[in-house]
DNA sequence: GTAGTTGGTTGTGCGGTCATAACTATTTTT
DNA sequence: AAAAATAGTTATGACCGCACAACCAACTAC
């Protein structure tokens, strides 16, 4: 753990950042979308924006459970696939979209860690099948705990809205 | 542009990976989740996961802006805050939250792309203002455009869905 | 006016991501 | 049986993100 490179600091004792004089002009960047409005083409705008927002911004789930297991999102999205079913590296490999010599590197940190490990395939002596050890399936249910933590927010949604938004949602990914 | 190192690869005449027997087990990671239901934590869940599935894999935005601009993606962010208003280095490192060094590093190369280049600050002869050339106003145009690009089922959803989506998102961010 | 603080730069280095080349051990093809 | 393809490993090395240390210039406070 490092500290904080930079801060948001609202401190009011500090000595004041020299600010710019703010040259008369355009109002600089209105960013949570002009308006929704009635426009469907704004209204979609504003939703995306927010959408953005809440899954990149203040629910980033990806870096919570990179820093909470203290590996790269890439092994944990590894373990992950391991601990659901056992694969062979060249599998691994394709799933990752990664070539075959990083594929490993990436499991030989997984072995390293203890989380996986490496067993022969039963029909082709050229495989090796990677499998999860328990101290890797548990590092993937807290991995999982994690990526499927929707904000507090969702969860105390109306019921009403959270089906609608469910219902929504399914539409949209067809 | 490389070749892609590990394509999703359906072809039909491969002459098909060794697949492991399958060892009568569970039935490995339902991940689309369980069943929406009625529970709303199952519910929350299910749709939280499909609002990730949208933004992260089917329309990762931060991945095309990056290709497209040929810079990654946090020198896009710099740009892009750069564009909305001219700052001073300490600023833009507030911003981004990385240190000073590094901020000279992405203003370096910002102005080496002819995108920013470096003012005197009026009231303080320590500070430099950074701001964006006519090129880099194109470039975070550009930037905006595809940032701001919302899914097409996005647009094509009906009006009353659409704006109770957005009412939502906007309940969710609180 | 000297001391301490702040803004910025340069240099160095560590860890992560990832490819290429070269090689071995198998399996498949002919 | 020889040739070709496939699975995996071992260098080696590139580029990127980013921090830390050390430094100078300018501003602020005593």
């Amino acid at each position: 753990m490092t500290a904080a490179p930079a801060s948001p600091d609202p401190d009011p004792e500090a000595p004041a950042a020299p600010e710019l004089p703010a040259a008369a002009e355009a109002p600089a960047a209105p960013d949570p979308a002009p308006d929704p409005g009635t426009d469907p083409d704004r209204t979609a705008l504003h939703a995306w924006r927010g959408l953005r927002t809440l899954l990149l911004e203040r629910h980033d789930r990806r870096k919570e459970v990179a820093d909470a297991l203290g590996m790269s999102f890439n092994r944990v999205k590894a373990l992950r696939r391991v601990a659901a079913e056992p694969l062979t590296l060249r599998a691994l490999a394709e799933f990752l979209v990664v070539d075959a010599p990083y594929t490993t590197v990436i499991v030989d940190d997984l072995v390293r860690r203890g989380l996986a490990d490496r067993t022969p395939h039963p029909d082709d002596r050229r495989c090796k099948v990677v499998r999860v050890t328990a101290a890797g399936r548990a590092a993937a249910r807290e991995a999982d705990r994690i990526m499927d933590t929707p904000p507090p927010a969702l969860r105390t949604l109306a019921p009403r809205d959270l089906a609608a938004l469910d219902r929504i949602v399914a539409e949209l990914l067809g």
